[in-house]
DNA sequence: AAAACGGGGGC
DNA sequence: GCCCCAGTTTT
């Protein structure tokens, strides 16, 4: 597999659709980790304007920890299960300043200890906020890499592990955001754009749609 | 391994 | 209005 055409295609196309990226021109690692935690199980259009509000309130752990719930529930109304969110974020407050001297920590098994962080927003932290080589497996990466053929997995852990072993570790940040944004835009859960799509070629989904499926 | 959890968008 | 999307946590 040629990995730097592959995901060149993917990243033209997210960029000339203007997929929504959360973390898009954003660097401050507890932004970047808090935006990722309204992102779950929620669209980063939303998940934008979500933390706009929030990040207009709230620039540090401290912030968050001396707020209340229910502020912090109405900045960020319009997110998936935003009040059990709003309950993460004090508590992650609390425990970034207590336990963490008010830093996002930068090893996988600290980070999965923060409340509302799972593999895929740890994952997301590790390679955007601190450059780390690191797959984020959501359903878009999940979904595309079995269309593709690249893997055939039943769970986001298997896609990770498998995408591990055949992606050559330099690409890993980019096959992640690349996926995510293509995704969005044309490699789409219902309906996607096969017709408009440049690698129907070489995608086993694609290329079972072209004989008639 | 499976289910619970809540809100928004597309048709 | 109904159907579909989107991870973490708990059972």
């Amino acid at each position: 597999m040629d990995w730097e055409w592959l995901i060149n295609v993917m990243e033209n196309e997210a960029k000339k659709r203007n997929a929504a990226v959360f973390w898009k021109s954003e660097r401050d690692p507890f932004k970047i980790l808090v935006s990722a935690i309204l992102s779950t199980r929620t669209r980063d259009e939303a998940t934008i304007e979500a933390s706009e509000r929030l990040f207009r309130v709230v620039k540090t752990p401290e912030d968050l920890a001396r707020m209340k719930v229910e502020e912090i529930e109405k900045l960020i109304r319009g997110v998936g299960f935003y009040r059990e969110k709003a309950k993460k974020l004090k508590k992650l407050g609390e425990i970034l300043v207590k336990e963490f001297n008010s830093r996002v920590p930068d090893k996988l098994e600290d980070l999965l200890k923060l409340p509302g962080v799972g593999r895929k927003v740890a994952n997301v932290v590790l390679a955007e906020a601190f450059g780390k080589e690191a797959i984020a497996v959501d359903t878009h990466v999940h979904r595309i890499s079995n269309r593709l053929g690249l893997v055939e997995t039943k769970t986001p852990e298997e896609t990770e592990e498998e995408l591990k072993k055949i992606v050559p570790k330099k690409y890993w940040r980019r096959v992640n955001k690349a996926m995510v944004g293509f995704g969005q835009t044309i490699c789409k859960p219902i309906k996607p754009k096969c017709n408009e799509c440049k690698l129907v070629e070489i995608c086993k989904y694609g290329k079972s749609l072209l004989k008639g499926g």
